[in-house]
DNA sequence: ATTAATTTAAGTAGTTATGCTTAGTATATC
DNA sequence: GATATACTAAGCATAACTACTTAAATTAAT
């Protein structure tokens, strides 16, 4: 294909974005067609020209690139954002992940790791960088795999279950035998135990809790 | 601390149970204090003996190493199982890790790998084969935040996702300025398009989408 | 310019869920 | 024996949701 991938560098120090612009130079493929200095005017541009990829620092002065990725991911479907900084701190990549980014690059990433990143993002991939691929694996199984709660019962857990399936109180009352009050109950406690306001978040915290 | 960590080892080919205990004879903190070939007697095994660790091959005579994993996390709570395998299928290892096992290693594992397996997951960890790490780390993220659903509009997925945060459609009316009922309108629609039967399974599939 | 899809709104009706409370039974645990 | 926890059940009141239907305004597409 010959299709351009055209890619945006948002970084508040210049020094950094013409780095970042230098690597992609010579990259067949990719071309950089701009740069911006802070959340809004990265905002603007995006808009205006539609980027490919947005190469995203996270500090940025007026605000943060958390909420410029907000803001373009939530107007620009096509657009995939790929996320820079120094930290290598995993809830800051977890948040930008969460937001709608689709990779994340530490500052010392290399040449071919940079142009290999934005094409397999550019297809579709999310690619973390490998320097912290490591530990986000881990946080990440931890957290969608944790040990059971303690502080629910054997019971409640079982009608969790069943919650998480789709099935209402009666229908899940029918298939233990028991009233479908007594469930409403148990239903009652466990929202009461996790601090849910409904059952509409159960089945997402079954599931992260592993028990789907 | 001088806890020993128990391991009972499952495997349907007496060679090779006891070509893994071997690999365990000379690690320190770690006894290894049964063998099974089924599922059935590994089970009961289990049960009786309460072990820390269950070393389960997949391939089991009777029936398979899946369902005496289901049997035995739904039991032993405190029990830890990893999966051994000669298969490298990524979906074998998701249906392993989805039924409760916090590790998978492969047949080629080193005697140190094992042991560090063992540790790692006693400890609370979950422990994936180096081997295939990478592959299912990339797997996970494709599922984890596939593309959006193009049967649906953009509101509904607006949505969606406010469903998924636990609002109620009052509660969402508020914060889009519109109507209650509207919001119930797109309910129904986004329950009907997705063939769901309520809105408790919206959580889980909203996230599975990459929506939250 | 006409069709098609989307978003908005609202009707009726029935079902389900939530909050709060009380309470009997059983089972551990000390 | 007393205490605590879990499981069961139910009453009351209110809120929320679901199903099915109709329909107007807007926008996109051909």
């Amino acid at each position: 294909m010959d299709t351009v991938i055209t890619v945006l560098i948002v970084d508040d120090h210049k020094l950094i974005s013409e780095a970042w612009s230098s690597l992609l130079e010579n990259a067949e493929g990719i071309q950089v067609i701009g740069t911006a200095e802070s959340a809004q005017t990265a905002f603007d541009f995006a808009l205006e020209h539609k980027p490919s990829i947005v190469l995203m620092d996270i500090n940025l002065k007026d605000s943060n690139g958390f909420e410029a990725t907000d803001l373009i991911y939530n107007k620009l479907a096509k657009t995939k954002i790929i996320g820079l900084s120094l930290h290598d701190d995993i809830t800051l990549v977890k948040r930008f992940l969460s937001l709608g980014a689709k990779g994340y690059l530490t500052k010392n990433t290399s040449r071919t790791e940079l142009v290999d990143a934005i094409n397999r993002v550019y297809t579709g991939e999310i690619y973390i960088a490998n320097e912290i691929k490591d530990r986000y694996f881990n946080s990440l199984m931890q957290t969608e795999q944790s040990a059971p709660t303690k502080e629910l019962t054997a019971k409640e857990i079982e009608i969790i279950k069943l919650i998480a399936t789709g099935l209402t109180s009666k229908e899940i009352a029918e298939q233990l035998f028991i009233s479908h009050r007594t469930v409403e109950t148990h239903r009652h406690n466990i929202l009461k135990k996790l601090g849910l306001p409904n059952a509409a978040l159960l089945s997402s915290w079954a599931k992260q809790k592993g028990y789907f």
